[in-house]
DNA sequence: GATGAATGAGTCTTCATTCAT
DNA sequence: CATGAATGAAGACTCATTCAT
């Protein structure tokens, strides 16, 4: 009974599907959100012009469905810590997950942000994700102001300035770059990045100060800047 | 000196490309990068179509133009800390004054952001924009960390993921109006924001942790995810 | 005659043409010839889109079909003279016939009109139609013009542009709305747009001028234009 | 200084515009409304796809332009009546008017028609300039009658009733060749056409029945039709 | 008989850029 | 210097029709 004709055809369609989406993730990744067409993408999938519009409503439809299934799930998924480990372990865990999940589709992100710049669906569907995420961040931030381990600050901003930074510091890393003398390959794991970023979250939620260092010490007249 | 005819046709020329500057700028800042068109701009100069071409060689240079016009003098001449102040408030005023420099301009920084993800010349300006801030940051991290005010760590790498925080943190915040319940006019002069990046840069710099505050404690089973 | 499988099957393929035929018609009356698409007649047929093409050729078939079953025979049933009747009284049969037809498929008047500008077999099938009515009509006058009870004048091209005031103020009025005052809901029955027409056939038929009425009275030198 | 440079520029944009004016009532006039491509009109019109959208905003609007160019002139300048001619040479000389200006551009009242089915625009302008003419119709036969050498009735109605007449002859003989016998060439001024729709109008509004010729004679029991 | 996935030709429309005036 | 008409390439989207299942 698996194989009515019914299921061939269904099977046939899901394989067609899955051709265009995997074509757009591919185009997408590769030219970004507005330098790809939707000829690019059946060129890539191998199949008619016309049938890209049996599966999506336009380009936008069609990218909305990569960060889906693609981005979303990913992320989504890679973000977890374990409660028995040490608050420096969770947040390095959080954050090598979400590099992880952050540097192999580097094309896409770039995609995601110039596509949430076209078109407001995109941004939604992009900003949902973001705001869900920063909002279990400052769950946790708020649970541990509660602990009293942390001392009491704004949980949903605090997230949101730490998700940031997070995020911003994966994007010019990955997509662009940045910092030029840090080349990828000479750090695959991330393991230096990570280490910066996690340090700088550690003290920043769990550090304190004792005293303010107080002013700069006078420089040859040179005018300071920071 | 006098007014020789030549000089009068100097005196026109650089008026109108003033005009097509001005104009420029304003449309980038309502429409975006790449919504812009040449004609949108040449009809708010109230120039000919053509004009434009005598002035910029296409829209990417006349984005540049206006990025290097417009942009980086506000941000770069905004920041600046007073070296006799106690560091936090130090970094208040650069925040601050980073803060200052991007919200009145927010269309134009979401159009520098777009333009990067299109045009490589785009991207590259802003990128020697923003490698020179986090340079300069970078030093003064590196000066603390010598006079032993701040624990060893990477300058570089420091000072990018700080400036990403802030950054993103004024992008989503200003442009996107993240996150949604911070109404920017309920903060007009996002004191309250300045107020919580500042405590966070604050105390990733200059925290200590004495002890790790350790696992998390057993809640009812819940799944906890950071 | 028992329910072999292939009567069943006739059946059943008959409901199915019976299913398009109508879906057809009621698309047709809503959107119009050229709006009008297969698709459109699939989904409201709940069929599938092969299906159409297993019943009709194309859409141009589709609508020959829709209008052999339903407009002719409808129209042409309905314009019927009782001979017994007074004149006046038979030109109001006919008339009041012809709205009553008319009225209820304005939609479909207007796709058929539609169609014969864009199909030349809808055209055809349409004049045929057209010129059955007019040629009863023409032999009516002829036989009128015999019995010496109208003057003598040219059975076809009368009946023509008798038929053609009918069919144009019932396009006119059924399908735009024209004159635009003339609410049809004012006029359920269409009674006083019948008597004009009734009476405008009449005089036109059966009338004598006795003497014309001469030259316009001098206006103020306004230019008369009619 | 008629030669200004300004000058030059106008005139051979003005003849651009013509030129595809020219080309787009030939196309249209040719093809119809809805298979009139902007692509057939500049090819036509020997220019670049892109020019057409110099001139005109889309298809529509092109059509209108045509329209009003080419048709609404014509037409509203052919419709004229001589005061001091009797009754019945007026509404010859309206009526020939009226056949003077249709035939040759038979054409293009199809397209007007099928625009005026396609396009709300279309419409409008289309039922405007008839709404024009069956005003001055409508106030002649209201003088007439108020002069008393027309039996009362509706001058609205009446003047919609005798117009639809005249536009639906015209168009089924200019257009669509019927009735099929009366060949175009073989009347070339259509006088035996004029003259059957005037002696229609023309006892139709100042034709008086005396005494109605009652029922049908009883003909060899077959179905009498109208 | 029925299905519905796949096809691909055909149009519209925008806009950066050029160049004669 | 300034103009603005003209260009034409590029891309989105629709839909009638076919055909393997």
């Amino acid at each position: 009974m698996e194989d009515s004709p019914g299921n061939v055809r269904q099977r046939q369609a899901a394989a067609t599907r899955l051709q265009l989406l995997t074509a757009a993730c591919e185009v997408f990744e590769e030219k970004g959100y507005q330098a790809t067409s939707v000829g690019a993408i059946t060129d890539r999938a191998a199949t008619a012009h016309g049938t890209f519009y049996l599966y999506f409503k336009n380009k936008e439809d069609a990218f909305c469905q990569v960060m889906e299934a693609v981005v979303m799930n990913e992320l989504a998924g890679s973000l977890h810590a374990t409660p028995s480990l040490n608050a420096r372990d969770r947040i390095e865990q959080v954050i090598r997950g979400f590099f992880s999940a952050y540097g192999p589709h580097a094309g896409l992100w770039r995609a995601v942000l110039e596509g949430s710049l076209q078109s407001p669906r995109v941004q939604e569907i992009w900003l949902d994700l973001r705001g869900q995420l920063i909002h279990r961040m400052a769950e946790s931030i708020e649970a541990e102001c509660g602990r009293g381990v942390i001392r009491p600050l704004d949980p949903l901003l605090t997230a949101h300035a730490l998700a940031s930074m997070n995020e911003w510091f994966a994007f010019t890393h990955f997509v662009l770059g940045e910092p030029p003398g840090a080349d990828a390959h000479l750090d695959p794991n991330n393991d230096h990045a990570v280490g910066v970023i996690v340090d700088l979250w550690y003290h920043a939620l769990y550090g304190e100060v004792v005293a303010d260092p107080g002013p700069l010490p006078e420089a040859n007249s040179s005018p300071a800047r920071l």
